[in-house]
Parts: structure tokens; C-alpha cells; sequence
DNA sequence: CGGATCTTTGCAAGTTTTTGCACGTTTTTG
DNA sequence: CAAAAACGTGCAAAAACTTGCAAAGATCCG
């Protein structure tokens, strides 16, 4: 089956899945380049970059691809990218947050302005990975805070591996609020990178209810690797502009959907 | 000195993204630098720049461009406080700094100042407590970061307390920098409060080198919790206009004196 | 087996993007 | 104010791209 051969001859989508592998080790690709290596005409592999594109898996760019899955928009870029969105999202979320709860609060910029929203009056606790969550939320008052250590990717923001793994087995939360890369009614909560993935699916284990605040951009959108299936998700909050029939599939799976207003002062 | 890469042949939008990073962690761009760095004329490298300035990601200047956001944070007024001081302290104290070494690097507004002036070509890994040294570093490129996790403490900006302390038994590092609250010639290095210098002594014992950065109000202070003895510190950073007696009588216990140059750009 | 269908591939034609250069203009500097 | 450097624009060539199409092979179904 599996053939180590010379690149003699290769099925379609073996050539896919090889490309996909180098742009995760380079972070880039040039069509002219892996045409000769493969030996196929640049058609064909502009062809397989187009594909793989259309499911997200690269970003497509003049002369050959780049890598999608380490976000190449700076992270402050990100954050105020669609900041008034985000910020409606967030107001919406921190709703359902309880007097005294702990808060387990994963990287990334929609959490960051979730954590920007909460309220200080609530004697809440917040555990995250994340270093500009923390530093937001002890220049304000009233928050306890405790910080998960572990090597830093500065791709995601926040620590991941195995050491962070390990600290947070030692936390029970009420709330969850992971990332989302992508979440689908049917097949769940997917992430873009492995140990990050790893690190959301623990994050939703340690907690009581899960919630999942999600631009539209990720609703329906796939990624690499499964974090949990929708079961798991108590609470999904959405933007506005949400058509009904995607909130009616996530209902169906016992999921809370919740609104949030337009974006706007 | 270290030029980069070969310019090996790069995709445009590479190339923009490369300039991106370059704003990101320099604040400023130089298009012939970049033009002749890149291998392309520097009309191409214009029109990159103007495209970004057209995103709102930089902003063009004659010569080159600028980074967009340069937001003072609450963090940085208080650290602007003394700010030319600290930078030039800070700027003498990564001298000690060598290749490919691992920092602890304690939190407190010199210790921010320091990360900030740490070199990017080094490779340096630093382990840190600090979520805003943290946050500076990986907004940067080319470092290795650590974070060391536990409860915040908002008083002090870090990490502080049992599991921190258990973090960082598993570290090894070249070089320390614990930030003093007081430091004497015959007393040695003392803090404020328990558990946070429990924290800088484990530090120091974890690290092969010491380095206090001194500004002159903790020359000769005192506070109530002792952290090491004076010889366990093999460098000391202080001001321009420290006196000659206070040198000589830190020397006089095996700690190399650096003094910083005066104030001002 | 045989024919219909689908996939994959390479080619050709036409389009878009990028690039460096020429030339005139604007900004900086002394 | 004048020289130098940096800039913007138009332009033409090269490279990369898209689309349509037909041939070759694989697959499916009766």
C-alpha cells in the first residue's frame, strides 16, 4: 500500500496530502516547485492548491500558497480586526456568567474581549493560558486570577504542551470559554492545531458547561483536529446575521444558542 | 552584523508578510533596506508598503513606514515613570547576555525594560512569571518563552506561591534576573513581601548567574524578607551616578559593578 | 464483457498580477 | 534655493493564473 517510492507515481490525493504536509512544515509552498518535484504540470498542482484552498486548508497567493493554520495576521491585527463584533459577542457571553464562578478562559482574541467584558463585582476567578488575558485582568480589580504556565506559542498567544496540560488537571471550572477554530452542528468543536486542540478538548473536561462564542466565520467552517463532539457545548453564542436554520441544528443537539445584538455602540 | 537568509526566492505575499513581522517587532521599516534584504527593486517594495498603508496596517513616511499601534497601556505609564533610566539600565544589563542562554526573568517594571531591550538574533529562551513580559516577548520574534504559571498576584504583575515555585524546580537557566526591592553590600538581597521572594531566592538558586539591576532608591534600602546573601550575586547593574564607595564595597564581595551611561537617547 | 460515466491530466487561449524601468514630481537637507 | 533622495505613475514584458476542452484512464452498472 503505502509506497516510500520515488516520487514514480502518485495518486491525486497522496499529492495533496503531500503538499499539505510541507506547507505545515515550511509554512509555504510555490507551485513551480513541487510541479517539477512531482512531476506533474503546474496546471494540476495549481489545481490541488485551488481544492485545498476552497476547504480552508491553505491560503492560496500569487506564485503558490501559505500556510492558514499559523494565523499570519499579527495577533494585535486580529483583535481589532472585527473589534465591534467581538464586543457585542462578548457582552452576550458574559450573561452567563454567575456570581463566584470559576472561569476557565482558553487564548485568543474573541476571549480577550470577553475577558475585557466581565464584570469586576462578582468575586469571579479566572484560569487561563493565556499572558495578555492575565495582564488585562489584574490591572483591573476584583479578579482572582491564576495563570497556566507551559512553553509559549506565539502563533496561538498562549501556553500550550504537556506541561500545561498537566497544571490544569488540577482545576474544576464552572464555565469554559475554548477557542473556537471551527464548530459544526453535527460534528463539533475542531481546532487548527494539534496540542492546541489537545489543550481545549482538557479545558472543556475540567469544567461544569461549555460555552462557545463563534463569529460567523466559524460556524460550519471545518478544521484539522476534533477537540469534542457538540454534546459537549452547553451554550453557543452567535452574532445576529445567524440564520435560523444554523441555530435550529445546534438546538436540535441540546445546545443553548444565544444572540447576540447587532454590532454597535 | 548576522544578515538574514539567502533571499531565496519569495512568493509577494511572503513578502508583505515579512514586512509585517519586520513593523511588528522593529516599530519601523527602511524600504531600501528592505528592497536590497529581499533581492527586489525598491519600486516593489513601495507598492508593498503602499498596500499595507492602503490596509491600515502601517503607516507610510517618507523613507519607509511606521507601525500603526504604539497604544501606552496602563502598564507602560507606570513604567514610563522612569523610563530613560530604566532603559539605559536595561540596555547595559543585556550586554551579560550571551548566545542561545536560557533568562529567568521576574517580574517588575526594570525587569519589562529588560526583556524589551533582549536582542532578537540570539536565540535566547526565557522563562518568565510575568504575563506582560511574556505578552512583549511573543509579540516579538525569536524567542523561546516559558511561562511560569500559578496565582497572580496584582500587586506584584506575576506569578506567585506553591506552584509556581514547583514550576520552576524543573528549570535550569544561565542567567537570573530577579527584580530587587532592596540590595545591600553587606546584607544581601531582600523583598517585601514572603512568598514573593521565597519566589526570587528559588529563582536564583535555579540559575547558574545572578544580574540585580539596581535604580538608586534600593541601593542600601532594606525591606523585611531576605532573599539571598550578596554572594550569591555575580553582577549588579546600577546607574551613572552611583558613588564610588558603594561600588567598591559591592566588589568587595565578588559582584562585578556595571554602570549604566546617563540618561538620554 | 462493453458501454456509459466520471476523474484526471495536459494543452491552448485569454486574462490578471507582478516587476523593473523611465520620467516627472515631491520631500528632505544643507 | 539647489542638490539629492525618495516618491508616484505609466508602460511593457514576463510570469502566473483561469477557463475551456479533449484525450486517457479508472470506475460503475447492466
Amino acid at each position: 500500500m503505502a509506497r516510500r517510492a520515488p516520487p514514480a507515481e502518485m495518486l491525486p490525493q497522496e499529492r495533496q496530502q503531500r503538499v499539505l504536509q510541507r506547507l505545515r512544515s515550511h509554512g509555504r509552498v510555490v507551485a513551480a516547485e513541487l510541479a517539477a518535484e512531482f512531476a506533474v504540470s503546474e496546471d494540476s498542482l495549481r489545481r490541488d492548491l485551488r481544492e485545498l484552498a476552497a476547504q480552508g486548508l491553505c491560503r492560496r497567493v500569487y506564485g503558490g500558497a501559505l500556510s492558514v493554520s499559523l494565523p499570519a495576521t499579527p495577533l494585535k491585527q486580529r483583535r481589532g480586526e472585527h473589534a465591534g463584533r467581538k464586543l457585542a459577542l462578548a457582552r452576550k457571553a458574559v450573561e452567563l456568567v454567575g456570581e463566584g464562578q470559576v472561569l476557565l478562559i482558553d487564548a485568543g482574541s474573541t476571549n480577550a474581549a470577553i475577558a475585557a467584558a466581565l464584570p469586576e463585582r462578582l468575586g469571579l476567578t479566572v484560569v487561563t493560558n493565556a499572558p495578555d488575558i492575565a495582564l488585562a485582568l489584574y490591572e483591573r480589580e476584583g479578579f482572582g486570577i491564576l495563570l497556566l504556565g507551559g512553553r509559549i506559542d506565539p502563533r496561538i498567544g498562549g501556553a500550550v504542551g504537556a506541561q500545561t496540560l498537566q497544571e490544569l488537571r488540577r482545576i474544576r471550572a464552572d464555565l469554559c470559554f475554548p477557542g473556537a477554530c471551527a464548530i459544526d452542528a453535527d460534528t463539533g468543536l475542531w481546532g487548527f492545531d494539534s496540542e492546541e486542540s489537545l489543550l481545549k478538548r482538557a479545558m472543556v473536561e475540567a469544567s461544569a458547561e461549555t460555552v462557545v462564542v463563534a463569529t460567523g466565520d466559524k460556524l460550519g467552517a471545518r478544521a484539522t483536529h476534533r477537540i469534542v463532539p457538540v454534546e459537549q457545548v452547553r451554550h453557543l453564542v452567535v452574532e445576529h446575521d445567524t440564520g435560523r436554520a444554523t441555530r435550529v441544528a445546534f438546538a436540535a443537539h441540546g445546545v443553548a444558542v444565544h444572540r447576540a445584538p447587532p454590532a454597535g455602540e
